[in-house]
DNA sequence: TGATCTTTTGTACGATAGTACAAATAACAT
DNA sequence: ATGTTATTTGTACTATCGTACAAAAGATCA
């Protein structure tokens, strides 16, 4: 005869794992984590409830193989780009390619997970925003190396800007960079169909064209308020 | 005996509606919609879960009081600041006013209401990444006249900078301002100590500087995409 | 004071949550 | 084919969810 089914399609489903990861991600992403029920998770990967607690053994647990399925990749990619970034001679291009290093991994995927990266990171910007504990720990010890080296070297790019204002911008950077992804519809709605804001290849130029001009701003010396400002009651 | 708790303040809480509200806009702010049980929100408050039934009748309901109580003093406060902001004279300073009249209102709260205007951004943004229905709707119905008046302003003062890259430099500008006060661990965090987060002034004059700095950025004329970039495969 | 209205409390109900677990099925080495 | 392991299914348990509702308590005013 032909051809068993005996190696690989056998099921209906080549590999349930990675469906209900997809299914997760994908979920997790758009409505949060609490939102979403293992239930929902398996129904959208044609699973049975059961096959994720098999699989992950708990929710946090799912969640958590997310993360390390994608924080390695993303991060290597990142710190390739860095340092081709860190080797461009001209000092403005560079300031750009690193921008540039920092952005393109988190739009474009970190590796060939279906769906690139993007998913990923909205993610990130959603567990980010509920506070999610699980996400927390592992952001805080898993990205800030990153972070760090992408702080450093836009610092040595602008070595008369104090630190602590690049840390401001870099972090305003994730801030928008989060947002855009979270809420793209808001850009084409608000630019009345100009733009589209789901255009991920505009989205990267955009932001770091605006992130460019941010990080080359002035220093703000915090020593000399002397200049009045338009007055602004600050309540706080 | 000396006074019996006549008139006033009889019952032990003067305004369970009011403790209600403020708890459940700070559990929402910090945990997120679906992460926060009625039975939470009744408990911070020192009611009764019932009491929340109600007065507010549904969960969605309560939400949608906190966006009925807060948006229209910030909407008000942003347009006093805008149009004050729109008859500075100097250029540069007219752009910086009209950022800072978004900025401050978010900051420092529309109204008289305890904790400030930053709890409900906050809440906004949480909401806003979560997807929250009964958040988009009011969002999109309540804020959009806003965010046009306020970039129609900018693009007065930058006539030569293409529309389209005004609305993505403000939705950067929002999402970088939500992202300040949803995570502002992260900025003292990567800062090692040297910024605080949370310190609202010190983020309003960061952002507003770093703003105005990407609103001045040259235009991104998308009709020419002749300088080789540094090549980052794009993968979407 | 007593009648009326407002607010708070206590309890309960149906729905759904996460997860455990045994039975059923598929995959595979021998 | 058979025994073994890996996976999927079905079901069930407990906890908690949002919310309804009647009774209690408090406030207001004739």
């Amino acid at each position: 005869m032909v051809r068993k089914p005996t190696s690989k399609e056998a099921a209906r489903k080549p590999n349930m794992r990675e469906a209900i990861l997809a299914a997760a991600e994908e979920l997790f992403a758009t409505n949060g984590f609490n939102a979403v029920s293992v239930r929902d998770i398996a129904q959208a990967a044609g699973a049975n409830p059961g096959s994720v607690t098999y699989h992950f053994k708990t929710k946090d647990g799912l969640l958590l193989e997310i993360y390390r399925r994608h924080c390695g990749p993303m991060n290597l990619r990142r710190s390739e780009l860095l340092a081709a970034a860190k080797r461009v001679r001209d000092l403005k291009d560079r300031l750009e390619a690193i921008v540039r290093a920092y952005v393109v991994p988190a739009f474009t995927s970190g590796s060939d997970l279906a769906g690139g990266g993007a998913r990923f990171t909205r993610l990130r910007a959603v567990m980010s925003a509920e506070g999610n504990e699980v996400a927390r720990k592992i952001i805080a010890q898993t990205f800030d190396d990153t972070s760090h080296a992408f702080i450093d070297a836009v610092h040595e790019s602008l070595p008369h800007i104090p630190r602590t204002d690049i840390v401001w911008r870099s972090h305003f950077l994730l801030g928008a960079l989060y947002y855009s992804l979270v809420t793209p519809e808001r850009v084409s709605r608000l630019s009345r169909g100009e733009a589209d804001g789901s255009d991920a290849a505009a989205a990267i130029e955009q932001l770091v064209q605006a992130t460019v001009a941010a990080f080359q701003a002035p220093a703000l010396d915090q020593a000399a308020p002397a200049r009045r400002r338009p007055v602004v009651g600050s309540k706080t």
